[in-house]
DNA sequence: TTTTTCTAAATTGTCGACAATATAATGATT
DNA sequence: AATCATTATATTGTCGACAATTTAGAAAAA
């Protein structure tokens, strides 16, 4: 089948590692974070199927249960389920990018608002700590890292804020941001948003309301503005280069 | 092939002999609306235990089915899992029902900016369908259909919105209020609202943005108010009556 | 060579059976 | 009589097997 690895460019193997082969018992959330780790740190491209049987064998599970999980991850959109085709990491469309984005943007309003009205100082030093493992993965050259914990501030903060339901909301939000980040972004990205998270935090930590909200909804902007929204995914580019050779 | 079977559908629950038919014909989606609806017009309180027995009985399913259905919904919050014991129908708590609707406030106010920026003559015809459904459905003294048909009524807003995104959080939230305006509410509720959809689908025919923000809002705050919130009541009643229909 | 048709392999969808756990029912002990 | 321990029943959790569908490949025809 695979007969030259540049040839698969798109959507070939899984790059899960299959490292730790069959342990005695794994939880469903356990395969449930790893699927979602691989794909927020860009391990699993989007459009990448996911075979029932093959992520079985990876994880040491039954079928039935990677099954289940799948069902979850469609569910909260990072997944797409076709009938009787199977599961693929989505690739969510120009369209669907502008709606994460712009549920996002009130949404942050009100977890930042929830924190300052918190007023934790336990709550601001992890933050802290979120924040300057950033700054190591950063300095570590780790862009897997530094994507994935990218969107784990903001989950990390809707959590803090005490609202299960804006955390969940925001946990699948973030997902789906690292998706099209993947699909939509240029080159040049991560230096967009290298200190906003510190920025934020310490406007958190000063009390000071209008200025969080300020520096959240320009950082949001920023990232939206840096992705390439005006294409289409550079998956299409793909198949095209494709078809002309 | 043969559907002839299927067209007495009377409200008796289904027999043996039905239940084998119905088995092929019944879809994940039909089971979970027909649950969700339920729960929607109260039929089903929250605290009610759903056996994946009973229920796959009840549908002419299988338990597996019945089971995947139980997952969803209890991703959705709408059915809380405690493992080992089953699926239960939830029973949001005091601060889980401050958190529906603060998440609700700028999540409506978003859908009716995007409403209002489409200007689609034949978007605000289908609102004023609904409108005109709740006020017979009131008229016929219908409460369950009035509560249902309320809910729904902000799920059609966020359909008519175009975002996909906004429309299935608001399908979420809206059976979220449901369960909780059954729990907290005091029983003189439906006059709380009962002009507002009307008055908020004028405005938005008018193309009054901010209008119809500020009716929006204080239609959510209105409901809210009307929450009581020191008493939670649930009471057992068999499945069988309630998913007839 | 290209297209079409048919066959074979692989993958998903579905179900029933068995094991593990919780609930109840019963009997024994204080 | 009340409480606790034990047994019995019912329900959930898990798995493997089989059927249905799709995909890939081979063979045949244009």
């Amino acid at each position: 089948m695979q007969s030259k690895a540049a040839s698969r460019r798109g959507r070939g193997e899984p790059p899960v590692r299959q490292a730790e082969e069959a342990a005695a018992t794994v939880s469903d959330q356990e395969i449930y974070d790893r699927i979602v780790t691989s794909i927020m740190e860009h391990r699993l491209p989007p459009g990448t199927k996911l075979g029932e049987d093959k992520l079985a064998r990876i994880f040491g599970a039954s079928r039935a249960r990677v099954r289940q999980v799948l069902a979850r991850l469609a569910l909260e959109r990072i997944v797409v389920l076709q009938p009787n085709r199977g599961a693929f990491v989505a690739e969510p469309t120009v369209e669907q990018a502008r709606e994460v984005f712009e549920v996002r943007q009130p949404l942050e309003a009100l977890v930042v608002r929830r924190i300052i009205a918190r007023r934790d100082p336990g709550l601001i030093a992890r933050l802290r700590a979120h924040v300057a493992a950033e700054e190591a993965a950063r300095e570590a050259r780790d862009r897997r890292a530094i994507i994935r914990l990218s969107g784990e501030y903001h989950v990390l903060l809707a959590e803090l804020s005490g609202s299960s339901l804006a955390a969940g909301l925001m946990r699948e939000l973030a997902s789906l941001t690292c998706l099209i980040i993947f699909l939509y972004d240029a080159p040049a990205v991560p230096a967009c948003r290298d200190e906003e998270h510190a920025e934020i935090t310490q406007a958190l930590a000063d009390g000071d309301e209008a200025a969080a909200i300020r520096l959240m909804a320009e950082h949001l902007d920023h990232v939206e503005a840096c992705l390439d929204l005006s294409r289409g995914a550079a998956q299409e580019l793909d198949l095209d280069a494709a078809l002309a050779g």
